[in-house]
DNA sequence: ATACAATTGAGAACAATTCTCAATTATGCC
DNA sequence: GGCATAATTGAGAATTGTTCTCAATTGTAT
């Protein structure tokens, strides 16, 4: 399976332009910091990683980068049950497309698979479309993952 | 639709016994806090419910309380998107039965679905077999929250 | 080059949750 | 019923992830 950068720097500058922002080095870092293969990272990982390629970086500018990234749906923030808010890029040119996640509560590791995906896309549709004429949700998205132990942790 | 306490004393308590914990006022309280009807509370406003019949329980007893019972099955921990961590009965005698949820993003409303649950049960429970398989997870939960805004909110 | 608003880093502030510890209490045993 | 003992408790301090404040800096349109 080929490795390919997950960010389109020149899409995403692109994007953030379009949204009347500016283009600067933290932006540039983050967004390489969270391109790392297969990633799902947390606030103080993408500081981290971050931090390498821009040793000036203050981790406030993290946060407030991601929220920003996020509001302009280019990146997804979730949550696997520990305190820490992680993010990844979102479906689109480049990206892992659509996927879920499989968490390991033990180690934390998470397998993001699209086994199945096209049928639980599609029951999903239906219900999205069966809950918002029932209850009159205008819906959004969804959040579905799956908990247990991995291999590793099994034992 | 019959409201009933979501809880049932006898069992409730057999079952914290079974475990070789001890009955007391706190853990009363909690659970009656938790069984007002159709609730998904934050842990303060388990506190403020538990307060109003036993005032002197603290906060750091709710929580630990909270985890006791999420540990034994009793209770399930969620998440809706807000920093803080929200409570219910757990499937079993009593209890909702399964269910999903659909949350509004803006005013934070819960809605408890259950129409489709079937269907998504039965895909959802492939798709733990396929997963298990594939990657060697042992599989315990799963979570599946729909977001969006609710009637109201949308104008 | 200039002007101006957007962005930044640092640290303080905040909010939810967990920890510490001495005092209290539920339970098994006599 | 009373005793011994370990589990549980309340209070507040501590911790942790995240957000805010503010003066200094910087990207961009002109």
């Amino acid at each position: 399976m080929p490795q390919h950068k997950n960010h389109n720097p020149a899409c995403c500058c692109r994007k953030i332009r379009g949204f009347g922002r500016r283009i600067t080095p933290a932006r540039h870092a983050v967004l390489d910091a969270l391109s790392a293969r297969g990633e799902h990272l947390t606030a103080e990982e993408v500081f981290k990683a971050a931090s390498r390629h821009y040793p000036d970086i203050g981790l406030a500018t993290i946060y407030r980068t991601l929220e920003l990234f996020t509001k302009f749906g280019m990146v997804n923030k979730f949550d696997t049950g520990d305190d820490k808010a992680r993010y990844e890029f979102a479906d689109g040119p480049g990206a892992k497309g659509h996927h879920h996640h499989l968490v390991c509560t033990s180690c934390r590791r998470i397998v993001d698979y699209n086994d199945f995906i096209n049928e639980e896309t599609e029951l999903l549709r239906r219900t999205e479309e069966g809950l918002a004429n029932k209850y009159g949700f205008k819906i959004n998205t969804h959040i579905l993952q799956f908990y247990g132990l991995c291999k590793d942790c099994a034992k």
